[in-house]
DNA sequence: TGATGTGAACCCATTCACAGCC
DNA sequence: GGCTGTGAATGGGTTCACATCA
């Protein structure tokens, strides 16, 4: 009952905790110390029930008649996702999403730091990205457990996402964030989450046939997200 | 009752179409003609039967006892997501992210085609990315009314990502795909969809989180996307 | 008084199980 | 017999509405 119930946030709201958090932060930075469910859920565009049953997952850490802490708020979502600390997190693909990932600064400014990229063409081994070295694939294994990884990027073409894939799997890796079009055969135990860009672009494609098919009011479903959900 | 019965098909299912879609693709280059739902969902990693209601929704396009013909199923789902015309987008942001995106060859391979990308950065404007010289963004809204445009992608920093969409949608565009971590602010006929690599990247480390404290049997949901849902 | 935290109602999505058709 | 298409059952997520408490 104190400190650590242990728990298991819904899918749903999880994915929406790293929003609130963004939010949270830039609060901060202008200098807010308390917010309400109310304005919490008018920047993060939801419904405010929807944030208080969100945040109620993590325990009971707002006052009521008053709102949240800003900073106190922060520090528990951090907390709960595992963002007091960072993560090492290795890119398989050193091609052009590869590379601007490992530039991608919103990655390293939010908990997670590149230790190692990988590619199979020689013309890549050796040149530096995001401040790394790129390796041969076949020293993804040694980098994993030297670097203590859990966090593996596929940023390869589709026809080696699954080659990437099991090359990670057979390094120990956790979780896997596959950026190929392509469905992953992996063990259960391993987390995968898939981002595809022309899947997303497909779905704005339909809707913006259904606008121009005069069907007006369109399915919305405003600012939904990847991910997912 | 014929040809048209003008369908909103349900937020979830329409996020599968793309998966089944590509994996169609697939099996038509390996020559399959006939597939069963059965099959499919163990390609997609799904349940059958959510295989079958989630194509029934585009109508009775199966043959019972049989399956469903590969071809003639691709051809309905492109049709029904729009993607038997090729949707021209901009691109507003020609940093790390913009250029990897208009070089990315599975946007153009899959319905899509850069016929622009904006930048403030005078350093930027005039090199050319992914075959197109990058314009000042003040050329925005002559792009989108020259070429059509309805589709924009903002690639900027976040706190860039507002303005841009306010120059999107001032220039008359209908669909947004965000790539900046920022809730946008938009008219509610504008689509919004946000793909947040950091945010996936938090999700996968409570994951990690929760099995590296022995908490076995993590909320997986395994494979889930972006959008996820 | 005012905003949280939460049971209860509602709604959408998933899954089951089988009728219907090839 | 085999597989699709779909009502019905289930389950999860969202929203409502209010008891609760600073």
């Amino acid at each position: 009952m104190s400190e650590s119930p242990r728990r298991k946030i819904p899918e749903a709201a999880l994915g929406r905790l790293p929003i609130y958090l963004r939010i949270l932060v830039d609060l901060s930075h202008d200098k807010v110390t308390q917010v309400s469910s109310e304005q919490l859920a008018e920047l993060a565009a939801v419904n405010a029930a929807k944030v208080r049953k969100d945040l109620s997952y993590l325990g009971t850490y707002g006052t009521r008649g008053v709102g949240y802490e800003v900073q106190f708020l922060t520090y528990q979502i951090q907390r709960e996702l595992g963002l007091n600390q960072s993560w090492p997190v290795v890119i398989v693909g050193a091609g052009n999403l590869g590379q601007a990932l490992a530039n991608f600064t919103g990655i390293s400014e939010r908990g997670f730091h590149i230790v190692g990229v990988v590619d199979k063409d020689e013309t890549k081994i050796g040149t530096v990205v995001g401040g790394v070295r790129v390796k041969h694939a076949d020293e993804l294994t040694q980098i994993v457990q030297a670097k203590h990884v859990s966090i593996g990027i596929i940023a390869t073409p589709a026809q080696h996402a699954q080659e990437a894939a099991d090359a990670l799997v057979k390094a120990g890796i956790g979780s896997i964030m596959n950026f190929a079009p392509t469905v992953l055969s992996v063990p259960r135990d391993v987390n995968v989450r898939k981002v595809d860009l022309a899947l997303e672009l497909q779905i704005l494609s339909y809707y913006e046939q259904c606008r121009n098919n005069g069907l007006r009011s369109v399915p919305t479903g405003n600012q939904s997200d990847s991910v997912s959900a």
